[in-house]
DNA sequence: TATGAATGAGCATTCATTCAT
DNA sequence: CATGAATGAATGCTCATTCAT
């Protein structure tokens, strides 16, 4: 399972192999359930040298969490055409987060579940990455609202809560998507978006949201 | 900051003791980094007697969820009115939900966080409660449904995902609540009925969900 | 599996229960490993009761200790009669020997495994009662000499050592034959006074030892 | 009293000096009485050493018995000359025995008494170390049957209960020949040859058995 | 660059034992 | 006569971390 043994590799290239079984040990065993010594052994090196180049369990734990915030960020943003209407874009970072969440579940557990478990400073590290998400997609809601030609009167908190609602639907979803067999990142993409775009309301009244032409949208 | 140290008192009063205690120590700080003796310590009580009456650190922490799961959604269903419309029920049960957990933010975290972080017996426990909630909310939609007069052409799993979608956006919410200075749990209820009943199109379009009329709602 | 929980009875009945649940958690879990916990529940009394009559776990077993070499002794003696001849009272001695001892597992493993592998004060209670047999079977080796109207130049040391050989194969006999199924208590006392009377060296050449003529012998 | 205290040395040695620790606190405190604390103090070492070489409590006992038996069994094999004649045979491994008991009081404490009281998986592993031997005595006394030019007519299982019979002898001399000042290996073994060889009977008709000239019997 | 050897500190759990009633 | 309530003191075991090479 651990990595093949090659001696002599440079720095950058063992501290991802490092971080790789990290994340895998994190992501399945939880941050205090995780030993040093397992993930050393994942990794295929002795636990020294871990300690050399990563300092703590607290700083390799940091690293991860900065690590798959980027990764998941950067796959998001890779996702998603900023000159496209706010609805589309919305639509194609939605698709793009439940994908890579998806693709990387140990990194995405280390995420939702175990940096957030943790405490200081873990908390705030991942809470960091969450609150640059949710401007994001304020940004988009007051996009949106400019592409309706209307200057919305909700206050600033008002659409911050929006933007939080919409974010933890989706987190919601991506765990309910990988735990439900047979539900694919399209179809959770569109259920967010019904209930996000339309409301409960006009779903009711037989008005729901319409996806664009599905356009090929290879992410990552 | 320890219970008072009496002497002597009946089994059952001891057992609230300990798991009040055991509450405040997990949620603050998580199932493996709370100790026994912690516990023991502000339950006011010596180790072997938790051990006496609670067996393990397992059954301990699985009594905690049982109990603080009870206690949310007793919360939430003596709010809840079912002779009210769907909208009204729903109303009323997020708000008695975003009280509950501001109040109880130890229990809260012991089920959003620690239950579902720590795996198995922990996450399946959780998981039935809140799969009672998810259908509690399916419920709602469909009544809703039914309301409009509308067999709904949704397809079974697409409520699902709605219902999931509600109840994660209402997670996120309690815990947006809780972190931002101000924000009442009638404002973060109002909130997320904007967001589901209307969906964002119709809020840009100056459609909002209305509150109902604010009948006096004394939840216990 | 516990005696029936009678209430008010007697001292000495409640003791002799004490004793008898101690007898088999001792033989069958070992000194360290029996808790008091179990022993006062298999006993049907609660543990302050087992303090107040017997004082400390140390008592008990010693109590223990007593009680089955007393019952030990007492069936070996009212298994021999002085009046015979001395292979006869060996023959007869070692038949209630085994028959006691497969009769009373739990007892014989105090006596025999437990009490010697757990230190003073145990061990030189249960050497007390190994003496006195060593002692028994020394007399009947001189008495042998006697009737064999030879004083034995053998010195008193080397008597003294015959006697142990003799009681330590009768000891590793008396696990063998209740290791070994179908070995009868008579064929292993049979089996040991052809070792001890006739030698190897007699049997091999064809001259074993006679068994008597088989008197009824109720032992007990 | 523990080993002086040498900083970095290879595992193996250090896994020896854990295993005479070890020995020498089973065989006076006995299993349970005898703390991995106590062990790795004695070893000179701390406790997390001793876990990391001998995984645990169990396997470090078993590890004991086992090295144990070894020596035991190679004293006695390299006492034995096996082109000698029958009783020649056993009067060395006799001497072979008591030799090495009464030089390794710990590790006969192990074996006899220790390992046999705390049941499985131990008392199997010391089981194999005596059956081993018992075999060994029922072949010599096999042998000597075919050296009598005789075919003894013996059943089977009475060899088997003959053997046992010497072996729990043996062992009792061994404990009587530790105990008893100034009693000599030689001592005890001629006392069984004489018991085990001519039997009880002819020792009284004065025809004991005759120890062989002591021919030079260097024993390791 | 890399590691075998080693440990201080802490944790869950158990047990013999004792009060207060 | 009898017990429910309670604990001080260990004990087996693990882990993050470091040193010497």
């Amino acid at each position: 399972m651990g990595a093949v043994k090659t001696k002599r590799m440079p720095r950058a290239v063992r501290e991802q192999q490092m971080l790789d079984a990290a994340v895998r040990t994190f992501g399945q065993r939880g941050y205090m359930a995780a030993s040093m010594d397992e993930i050393a052994e994942l990794a295929g090196v002795s636990k020294p040298l871990v300690y050399l180049y990563l300092n703590s369990k607290e700083d390799l734990f940091t690293a991860c969490i900065r690590r798959e915030a980027a990764a998941l960020t950067a796959a998001v943003r890779a996702g998603v055409h900023p000159e496209l209407a706010a609805d589309r874009q919305l639509w194609d970072g939605l698709r793009a987060f439940f994908t890579h969440t998806a693709q990387n579940p140990d990194g995405w557990s280390v995420l939702h579940l175990q940096a957030r478990t943790h405490g200081e400073p873990f908390a705030s590290e991942v809470a960091a990455m969450r609150a640059e998400i949710v401007a994001f997609v304020t940004e988009l809601i007051l996009a949106a609202a400019r592409e309706a030609h209307r200057d919305p009167d909700l206050p600033e908190r008002e659409v911050a809560g929006l933007a939080e609602a919409l974010v933890g639907a989706a987190e919601s979803l991506a765990a309910w998507a990988n735990a439900t067999p047979g539900v694919t990142e399209t179809e959770a993409a569109a259920t967010l978006m019904n209930f996000a775009w339309s409301g409960l309301g006009n779903l009711m009244a037989g008005r729901p949201w319409t996806p664009p032409e599905a356009a090929a949208q290879t992410s990552g």
